[in-house]
RNA sequence: GGGGAGAUACCCAAGUGGCCAAAGGGGGCAGACUGUAAAUCUGCUGGCGAUGCCUUCACAGGUUCGAAUCCUGUUCUCCCCA
């Protein structure tokens, strides 16, 4: 939060301590020590830059964890640069990608920054970050000096990468472009100066690059801190939304909240350090002496309070434990409204109230979820799917464990 | 530039004239169990007011009573040679 002055005399022995929570690897903490104590004597605070490419609209917790560690630099004091890498995502990164990215066109990628900085705001003090685009230095960038930066990394240092391996020895299409974006991104670190680069361990030969790269040019080479990649909540792919497995920023605090219930124990500790600041002796100690489902409730309303507050977290706690602990309706659910016009003699037709609720997506669905007993209407089991029923207010319409709506019948 | 192999549903992958809305696995959804745990077990997994009909096997045509399957062209990918 605030005391981030305070913070700014801690001894760098201390920050070190602090910056080093929950990180994979730093290249190299010799480098970054001494750039702290410099950082201290003159007074001018470190630049560490993150790069975020805009190919999906919304962010997850995966990101965060980065997103977090720049938090902290911030609150040590120093500067946050934020690359949006709106010609980056252009190229699309490489990194652990089993096959070359879709291009995402410029409509998206403006559409994209514009929620990345929003969500992005809740984690950041925006006041002291420093926002740039990549496209204001690559539109220039003229082919001589792409030539000139692409001449001092050669083919066989790009190859060594395991993805590009993979790739290649399942003899899967690897776009030129590709080999190019490690140079890009390296070229970021130059145009910024950056004095240390964050990322996911996935980026290890990203920020490694920048490194190289920025030697060549003179500069001082930043230090690389990686960060692990995020579990999903299947706990065992890397969090991702086109996995599913995810939990978005903007979730409202009901979803974040089950979704967190929903994780295997085994996971509990590692989202602990990656997603909050609870000591580790704390949580810890709690996993041993606690019920790990109490461990996750507060695992769950520390993580849904970052992003909606105490309060939600409070009601989505409470909301989870009558629906899901004393199998009890929610006190509050979204309505659906019935237009006169489908009613025949007061009836509906099941299979078109579950589809016109939006719990399913097709009327093959809803039938399907009827026949397989996922449907009640006020308690009452519906199995058959050809079955209309008579609708009044205020029924409260259940598909799953926990999709319900209330009925309202409209004018 | 020459030769060869290939493109199947959300993903991987079988199918090489009718028995194919298309095996199997993964994923997802649902049910049982439970701490909404996880794991496990079971079912479902193109659309449609639906014991039938419609659309789908890269794209466009063609052969055939009938095509994912055969033929022609196109696009894309991989391999070998140059």
């Amino acid at each position: 939060m605030s005391g981030r002055e305070s913070y700014r005399d801690l001894p760098v022995q201390e920050q070190l301590t602090v910056l080093r929570r929950g990180v994979v690897d730093i290249t190299t903490e010799e480098d970054l020590l001494a750039r702290l104590s410099g950082a201290q004597q003159t007074g001018r605070p470190l630049r560490v830059k993150l790069g975020v490419d805009p190919t999906s609209p919304d962010i997850h917790l995966g990101h965060t964890v980065v997103l977090r560690k720049l938090r902290q630099f911030q609150d040590l004091g120093h500067t946050a640069v934020l690359i949006i890498g709106d010609y980056t995502a252009l190229v699309g990164d490489p990194s652990g990608q089993n096959k070359t990215r879709p291009a995402v066109s410029r409509r998206e990628i403006e559409d994209n920054a514009r929620t990345y900085f929003e969500q992005v705001s809740g984690i950041l003090d925006m006041e002291r970050a420093e926002i740039v685009r990549n496209s204001e230095w690559f539109r220039e960038l003229s082919f001589a000096r792409l030539l000139e930066l692409a001449s001092k990394v050669t083919v066989a240092r790009i190859m060594e990468r395991d993805d590009f391996q993979q790739r290649w020895s399942r003899h899967q299409p690897i776009g030129m472009h590709e080999l190019l974006y490690p140079v890009m991104q390296g070229y970021d670190s130059i145009m910024i100066s950056s004095d240390v680069e964050l990322g996911g361990t996935d980026q290890t030969f990203n920020l490694l690059m920048g490194r190289q790269m920025q030697r060549d040019e003179g500069q001082q080479p930043q230090v690389a801190l990686t960060m692990p990649i995020l579990v999903g909540l299947d706990g065992v792919e890397k969090m991702s939304k086109s996995k599913g497995n995810y939990i978005g920023v903007t979730d409202s605090p009901d979803e974040m909240y089950g979704k967190i219930m929903s994780i295997g124990d085994d996971l509990m500790e590692n989202y602990f350090e990656l997603l909050t600041s609870v000591e580790q002796t704390r949580y810890r100690g709690k996993l041993d002496f606690d019920h790990p489902r109490n461990v996750k409730a507060e695992l769950a309303s520390l993580i849904v309070a970052q992003f909606h507050g105490q309060e939600a977290a409070a009601r989505a706690a409470e909301r989870f434990d009558r629906v899901f602990r004393e199998r009890e309706q929610p006190l509050d659910m979204p309505e659906i409204t019935i237009c006169p016009g489908m009613l025949e003699d007061g009836m509906i037709w099941l299979v078109r109230l579950v589809t016109e609720a939006g719990f399913a997506a097709s009327s093959s669905q809803a039938r399907r979820l009827i026949r397989e007993g996922a449907v009640s209407l006020d308690d009452q089991r519906m199995l058959d799917a050809d079955a209309h029923v008579a609708v009044s207010d205020g029924q409260v319409l259940k598909v799953g464990k926990r999709r319900f709506a209330r009925i309202t019948i409209g004018k």
